[in-house]
DNA sequence: CATGGAATGAGAGTAGCTCTCAAAATATGG
DNA sequence: CCATATTTTGAGAGCTACTCTCATTCCATG
């Protein structure tokens, strides 16, 4: 629960143990499970990877697989970006369009992104568009991420969370961003993601490119 | 599916076999099914409900209920709306504007709900809203929705179906109405879904309702 | 009424996931 | 450095959704 405990004492001299063993093997064994999950998912997909074969790999017991991740989808699926995206959110300034303001935020998310594995990052949102289940627990998560952007946005315009055209409004944006992962995964990771970021948040905050309407 | 057929005609004389009794048997499993399904349900709730208990109730076996269904989400959701909703996108007039076009077709899929059962429709909104599984289910089916509904929209602009942009915009139309279903749940079914309907195409189409953006 | 094809039931099997309990590993106080 | 408290782990039993197979029963058709 709380590792501040650890960090705040002295210990600066040595310092190696900013973290318990504890802790530490508790991230060791994390990552054991998501690397042998992605290994064995490569090499013989996702169905045909059991969570038996995948504690085999990681070196620990199934039971223990499950103590990680609540569910074998949630082992693919990071989404560490949420928390990310509302900070970043709250740090425009306060004037700026809606609109503007997602943008940025978009792009620093996308950056994080780059930040990770690419490989890992493709089999994820490859993934995402073929197994059906993963794929359903992206909507899931999604649909959360929906929350908290609604929260966001009510802030930072000063309506009220709860209404319709709010929500209506944040999970509509939604929808439209995960498109674009869809989108570029199908289309074999071509093409920038920020600029497929920057036309689908113009099509959302404009409608589409020309014509009628 | 429809009851129509059989509610119709009392057995006129000629014309008795208009399905075979094969096909007639198949149609009461079905219902069989669905309704042991709903009244269980109602009785103990979804996750308190086993396929088995389902079959027993319906008088079939197990395996039955999976060869009439592939999940036990699947007995729960209906979704004959896609059809209904491109039919009716493809008949509008050519140079109406599209959210004219959607406002139009949303309201006569609106109006087809109202034929069901409002019981069985209020269950099914609420399960979307509780169970995950069932959400995610229906996330699933949304998006086969969004699919149709991005050929729709690009045969009404006469735009390519795979472009980033019509892409983006459909879902984002999905997510957004999708969430107009889920408000109307959380809020105990209250207000008319015809004007939730609205105001959510409102936003969709013009934005957040007033000042900036 | 005989024959062919479809629907059903019975049963075995798999995999994801939960729960319990005892053993092992680690933190903590003396 | 040892003893004790706490946490983490492994083993295993158990449940349920779902799949597959095969024999049986049921309906259609000539």
């Amino acid at each position: 629960m709380n590792r501040m405990t650890a960090a705040r004492s002295p210990l600066s001299p040595a310092e190696r143990p900013r973290l318990g063993l504890r802790e530490r093997k508790k991230i060791k064994t994390r990552e054991a499970i998501r690397t042998a999950t992605y290994a064995l998912i490569r090499e013989q997909g996702y169905d045909a990877t059991t969570v038996e074969q995948i504690a085999e790999r990681a070196e620990v017991s199934p039971s223990t697989v499950f103590r990680y991740f609540p569910t074998k989808e949630d082992i693919v699926l990071t989404d560490e970006y949420d928390a990310l995206i509302v900070e970043e959110l709250r740090a425009r300034p306060a004037g700026e369009p809606w609109m503007e303001s997602m943008r940025h935020v978009m792009h620093k998310a996308l950056e994080a992104n780059a930040g990770e594995d690419p490989e890992v990052v493709r089999l994820r949102t490859q993934l995402t568009v073929q197994v059906p289940a993963v794929r359903s627990r992206m909507f899931e998560s999604m649909s959360e991420t929906g929350r908290l952007l609604r929260g966001a946005l009510a802030e930072h315009y000063g309506l009220d969370p709860d209404a319709l055209e709010v929500r209506v409004y944040a999970m509509s944006l939604i929808g439209g961003l995960m498109e674009v992962s869809m989108y570029w995964a199908e289309n074999d990771f071509g093409g920038d993601l920020h600029d497929l970021m920057d036309r689908a948040l113009t099509v959302m905050d404009r409608g589409l490119p020309r014509e009628n309407r």
